[in-house]
DNA sequence: TAGCTAGTTAACAATTTGATAATGTAAACT
DNA sequence: AGTTTACATTATCAAATTGTTAACTAGCTA
């Protein structure tokens, strides 16, 4: 995603919406409040989340009634609703599952558990790593389905260990491979080929692209990093 | 689709089933329900469902169980399955895609995230290019109703086989078929062909219409390129 | 400096594809 | 039926590309 993603807090205590808002606020997200369930519809509407927190007990309106009214409207069907609920209770956490609800926090609040809940239903909103077919990377790009790799618009053609090489790595960029992982994606569990044999690949790849895209890590592997 | 898609889900907890099965049969989702491995088999017999839900953790055979059951079967080769994990099992998660899951979703379930992975899944099945009958690229059309190749206006007769090669590579324009790929396609699933035979045809093509529009991608396969 | 790890280079091996000719096969024609 | 024709497939070999290794070099660390 581009703009950063928008999250509406709704909850009459104001400790709550000050606490979860800093941390939010900490990872990057832009943060709108509403103490109560009509203000909550209110910015709904104003403000465009991509998330929306809603305590269930709150004045005016409960969160359930917030969850169902805006799941009624087509323009909320892709925001995601979360629900804080008192305590454990298993009935809430269905009827609120019923009407649309995303996912159950129950209070009181860890602030960590808030956040890694909420990047999760992000995360699981996004297509699985696994299906991404086409890597940019600033003027890099590495597409498997065409096995092309463009650079600043210029077409670039590597090999075929080559390519798969590059591409695991810059799958996953920053991420360190060693040898083995290396050695076991591209070349297979049941292949046996010499330690020197990545070295001379990952030297080919700089050579073609021109730019030190792949880094060593000493007596580690490596890792893509531009 | 004409038919409404059909969705079975398995999973031997009532609420799971209750609230999938809800959300997705109001999106009109034609839904069946198990509540156990074998009743899944029985059901997937039955309904011939498009796409299959199956938890992990069912009585009489587990998810994964069912899934490779499914996957051994020659009509359940193109159904969807999508596994439900614990959430953050990654060892579950690699052993269902071995096993030929399509998607995995971690319990708690959203049903939004649900959705949207269940219509994304639907929509890379859906051929967007492929089922177009006339393939028109820069100045060559090609039309399968009349097995027609024109080339700057001038209409080149080509073989069958040459004709079914040269359209499934064009209906992707860019995309790399794997000579597998080309097989099962051009030559079906049961046929047993040479390798050199795709080769002879490529070559054909190429002779033929005068121009090299289908690129090699050693190791890899071929790609129609314009 | 010894010992390790990675980079470089060039040679060699292995694989893959291209080209051509020959063979098989099935329909169309005489 | 025999012949012709067109297409599909296979076989074979040549050519090109790609993958791997070995040997050497450079750099770092203890």
């Amino acid at each position: 995603m581009e703009a950063p993603i928008k999250i509406l807090i709704a909850d009459d205590e104001p400790d709550i919406i000050e606490i979860i808002s800093f941390h939010l606020n900490k990872l990057g997200y832009e943060v709108a409040t509403a103490k109560d369930g009509s203000e909550a519809i209110e910015k709904a509407n104003s403000f465009a989340p991509d998330c929306i927190i809603l305590d269930v007990m709150m004045p005016k309106r409960t969160g359930f009634e917030v969850c169902e009214y805006l799941r009624a409207q087509k323009q909320f069907d892709k925001t995601l609703i979360v629900l804080l609920t008192a305590l454990n209770d298993e009935a809430s956490h269905i009827k609120g599952l019923e009407l649309g609800g995303d996912d159950f926090i129950s209070k009181p609040i860890s602030p960590k558990v808030l956040v890694s809940r909420i990047t999760a239903l992000f995360r699981r909103l996004q297509p699985t790593e696994s299906d991404k077919k086409v890597i940019t990377i600033n003027d890099l790009l590495i597409d498997i389905t065409q096995y092309k790799t463009v650079l600043k618009g210029v077409n670039y053609v590597l090999a075929k260990k080559e390519f798969e090489l590059l591409y695991l790595l810059a799958a996953q960029a920053g991420r360190v491979f060693l040898r083995g992982e290396i050695l076991s994606q591209v070349w297979g569990n049941d292949v046996i080929v010499g330690d020197r044999t990545i070295d001379v690949h990952v030297r080919k790849i700089r050579a073609k692209l021109g730019i030190d895209c792949i880094t060593t890590v000493k007596g580690v592997g490596y890792k893509f990093d531009y």
